[in-house]
DNA sequence: AAATAATTCAAACAATCGTTTGAAAAATCT
DNA sequence: AGATTTTTCAAACGATTGTTTGAATTATTT
């Protein structure tokens, strides 16, 4: 017992839990008596550890973004180096970093996938301060630099598309299951790369035109 | 009194109070007090004229469906009446049924807008089975169109692309406002038709690739 | 080992949720 | 007009919400 919840035990196993249940139902739907009973917890805890509700949700997006917003500068400067960059290469280091945390998360891949869709695409809850600070860097390099590989485009031109990527990329992230649905399960059994390459695809060619 | 409340008058008032909250806030977090209190109407109204809250949100989404699905419907066959059927013309028939009730709407254009994305977007509560029962006879009849129009693609693709068109229309339509934001106000005032334009183009090059 | 700090816990807080009740009011019908 | 149906209303229902309390327990430090 004091081996699997030693230091910040109950701490990260709230988190795990509330991200499990954020992933499967959305921030706003899931109650603090949830989470705390699945993460085997006391009712309190989670003012004890996050101060309130709105605290351990702005914990557990913080924990989802911070990595994706790090790689994303690492990665523009890294191409910046090169020299001349185009679309395609702006919009995959844009879309992978999402990703690589997969495999370091206490959480299976679908719920992963589910979880950061709603981080970047739920805009019902405000974005903890962190999260949009790191996101305006973000964007002040990725903007120009998409100005830059595509001469012929307006400021106007850019935002949009760039927010059409967004729609495409939250979307399908937050509802991946629900293809094998409506297709009658004949659609939608892939590896996630496969279908992150779809969406990298269809974004450079809606972005390029 | 008995003029702007005559027949169905607090049925009518209900939905478009609910309509004007759920397009502000979602479907999930607007509670049933709210909606009466801005209707001007009794908080047992919401059971006596819909049975539920959830009976409720059901009226507002058919309301909001139905004309669209009916047009998309009527529109394929208009196309499909001339023979060869093209892709742009394809997306153009099956976006633009979804503003065409805009006029006839008691919510503002903003309003209306942000509603039909949480409409063809928020799927965290269940459609109506109507509105079920429509979209899958729109499907069927556009899927098949979608594959004649693109003779190289599989079924895979055409559902995933189908489906990356959706995550650009909803979250568009949701969170138009939020380029603005983004943007420091220099983006996103635009007329309706031209963001719509923007849309279209995106996703017919994204689906052509 | 004693003292201090950090953490957990059951219990209750006030507020709000969707729903229900039964009678009063309004509208419709005979 | 009287009888009947439809609609509205204030009030309360039990359940659940996020939060708070203060004592008990555990961990750390002296």
């Amino acid at each position: 017992m004091t081996e699997s919840r030693s230091k910040n035990g109950t701490r990260l196993a709230l988190m795990d839990a509330a991200a499990a249940l954020f992933a499967e139902k959305g921030f706003e739907v899931v109650s603090v008596r949830e989470i705390t009973t699945l993460a085997r917890a006391n009712v309190a805890s989670v003012k004890y550890h996050f101060g309130s509700r709105e605290g351990l949700i702005d914990a557990v997006v913080v924990r989802m973004a911070r990595p994706v917003n790090d790689e994303r500068l690492r990665r523009i400067e890294e191409l910046e180096g090169f020299g001349v960059v185009t679309v395609t290469e702006l919009i995959t280091a844009f879309f992978e970093p999402l990703f690589s945390q997969i495999q370091n998360s206490p959480l299976s891949e679908k719920l992963f996938t589910k979880l950061m869709g709603r981080v970047v695409g739920d805009r019902s809850y405000e974005l903890p301060e962190e999260v949009m600070g790191q996101f305006r860097e973000v964007a002040s390099r990725y903007v120009p630099a998409f100005m830059r590989a595509c001469p012929g485009l307006s400021v106007d031109d850019v935002f949009w598309r760039i927010h059409f990527c967004f729609g495409v990329l939250a979307n399908t992230l937050t509802h991946r299951d629900i293809l094998k649905k409506i297709s009658d399960g004949k659609v939608g059994d892939e590896r996630l790369s496969v279908t992150l390459k779809r969406i990298i695809d269809f974004c450079d060619a809606g972005f390029r035109q």
